[in-house]
DNA sequence: GTGACATATAAGTCTGACTTTTTGTTCCCG
DNA sequence: CGGGAACAAAAAGTCAGACTTATATGTCAC
C-alpha cells in the first residue's frame, strides 16, 4: 500500500517517518545520523538521503555540529501525501481525519461549482456512473462497492474543477472516505439522503447549474462534518 | 529569500528544481545522476540526495537501469511550499497565482467562520490591529506597509481557525498577496471597499459572528478572483 | 513468433578519509 | 570578577572509488 518501500532508503523512511509524525520524539529532540545509521544497519549515505527527505518535509532540520533536530508539528508539511499517510496510520488519526474533513468542507463545494462549469461530457458521464454505482451498492452491506464509487465520484469532481490544487486533493479525500468506512464503526448502510445528494450533484453538474452543485455538495460535506461531531452551533 | 541555499546540496536543488517545475524537461525525459553530478560539479552523493528530495516531491522518479525520469505536472506535490515558490518564480507564475487564488476563495471564508468561533482574545486583538494598519496605509502609495498588514491579517485568520491544514496555508496566501503587490501592476491604492471588508471581518470575529465573518471573507476573495478576471458568469 | 538466457547499464550501497562549520570551553587580560 | 579571543571537539557535509543489484534490451534456440 505504501508508495515507498522501494529500496533500502524507502524502508528506513517508512519506519522513521511514522515515528516522528507520531510524536515519539518531542520537538527539539536531536538525532545523530551515525546513530540512526547504526540503528537501521545501513550506511551513512542511505541515512543521509533519508534525513534529507525528512528535511524537505520540514519534519526535521539538520545543522552542523548539532545534529538532526525534530521540528514542532506546526512546521510540518501537512499536505505532503506521505506525511498524511503516516499520520493517518498513527495515533493522532482521529485528529487528522477531522482536519481533513474540515478541509473537504471548504474545498469540495467550490470544486463542484467549478466542475459544473468546466466538466467535459466524459466527466459528466463518469459522474453519473459513479452516482448510480453508489445507489446500486447502498443497500445490503455492500460497503466496499459503495466506497469504491464514492471515492471515484469525489475524485472526478475535484479533477473536473479544472484547478490543479483541487485535483491533487483527490487522493486525500479518497483516503478520508476509506478511513471512515474501514476504521470507524460503520454498522449500517450509508445514509440514503447522502446517496440522493450525490445523484443530484451529478445532475446539477450535467445541467451546468454551478450554484446548485455547490450547494448540494455543501450539504454532503456538512453531513460528513456531523458524522465526526463537528457541529455548527 | 530562499529557505534552502544552505550547503552545496541546497544550491543544486535550487537550480534543478526550478528547471523542472518550469517544464524545461518534458515529462518522461530521462536524466542521469552521473551527468547531473558532472554538470553541477558535485559528487554523486550530493546529487543522489538532491534526486531523493525531488523524488519525494514527485517531480521525478528514479528507477534502476533507466535513470531519473521527469514526471508529468499532474503528479507533482503542488502543495509543497518549495514547489510553490519555484513555480511562482518561473514562467507559469500567472497560472499558479490563479490556482492559488481559487484555493484561497474556497478556504479562507470557511477559515474565517471557524476563527469567529475559536479565536483567542489575543488573536482578536491582532486582527483588529492588522485591519487598522491596513486602513492607515491604504492611501498615498504606502503599498509595502499595506501589504505587510494584509499578509498578517490573513495569516491570523488562518491560524485562528484552529485547523492545522488551514494554518499551513498562511505562507502560501502571503506569497500570493506579495505577488499581487510586487509583480502585477499595482498603480493605484487598494480598493477602499476591500479595506472596509477587512475591518468588518475583524469586527465579526471579535463578536463571534461566524456566518458574517464567513460571508464577508467570501466577498474579499471574490474581489481577489475578479482582479484576476476569474469571473462567475 | 515466443520463450529463455546473456549482457550491459545505471541506480543503489558501502566504506573510509577528509573538510567545514559551529559550539562550548578555556584562558588570558582588562 | 567579567568579557573577549583563541582553541578544540563534535557532528554534519563532501568526496572518491569500489562493489552490488535490478532490469531493460538484445540474442539465440526452438
Amino acid at each position: 500500500m505504501s508508495t515507498t518501500g522501494r529500496g533500502l532508503h524507502g524502508r528506513v523512511l517508512d519506519t522513521l517517518g511514522p515515528e516522528i509524525t507520531a510524536g515519539e520524539y518531542p520537538p527539539g529532540s536531536v538525532l545523530r545520523t551515525d546513530e540512526l545509521a547504526q540503528r537501521f544497519d545501513v550506511s551513512r549515505s542511505v541515512m543521509r538521503e533519508v534525513v534529507r527527505v525528512l528535511e524537505s518535509m520540514h519534519l526535521v532540520e539538520s545543522r552542523r555540529r548539532v545534529g538532526v533536530t525534530v521540528l514542532p508539528a506546526c512546521e510540518w508539511n501537512v499536505y505532503d501525501p506521505q506525511v498524511i499517510r503516516w499520520r493517518l496510520a498513527g495515533a493522532d488519526r482521529p485528529r487528522q481525519l477531522r482536519s481533513l474533513t474540515v478541509l473537504r468542507s471548504a474545498v469540495e463545494p467550490v470544486a463542484a461549482g467549478l466542475a459544473a462549469r468546466n466538466a467535459t461530457a466524459e466527466q459528466c458521464a463518469e459522474l453519473t456512473e459513479c452516482a448510480l454505482g453508489m445507489v446500486a451498492h447502498s443497500r445490503g452491506h455492500q460497503l466496499e462497492g459503495y466506497l469504491f464509487h464514492d471515492m471515484a465520484f469525489h475524485r472526478v469532481i475535484l479533477t473536473a474543477s479544472g484547478n490543479e490544487m483541487f485535483a491533487r486533493l483527490g487522493d486525500v479525500v479518497a483516503e478520508v472516505l476509506a478511513g471512515r468506512t474501514h476504521h470507524d464503526v460503520m454498522f449500517e448502510d450509508p445514509d440514503p439522503a447522502a446517496v440522493t445528494l450525490h445523484v443530484q450533484v451529478a445532475e446539477a453538474v450535467r445541467e451546468r447549474d454551478a450554484a446548485r452543485a455547490e450547494e448540494l455538495t455543501r450539504q454532503i460535506t456538512v453531513g460528513a462534518l456531523q458524522e465526526l461531531d463537528i457541529l455548527a452551533p
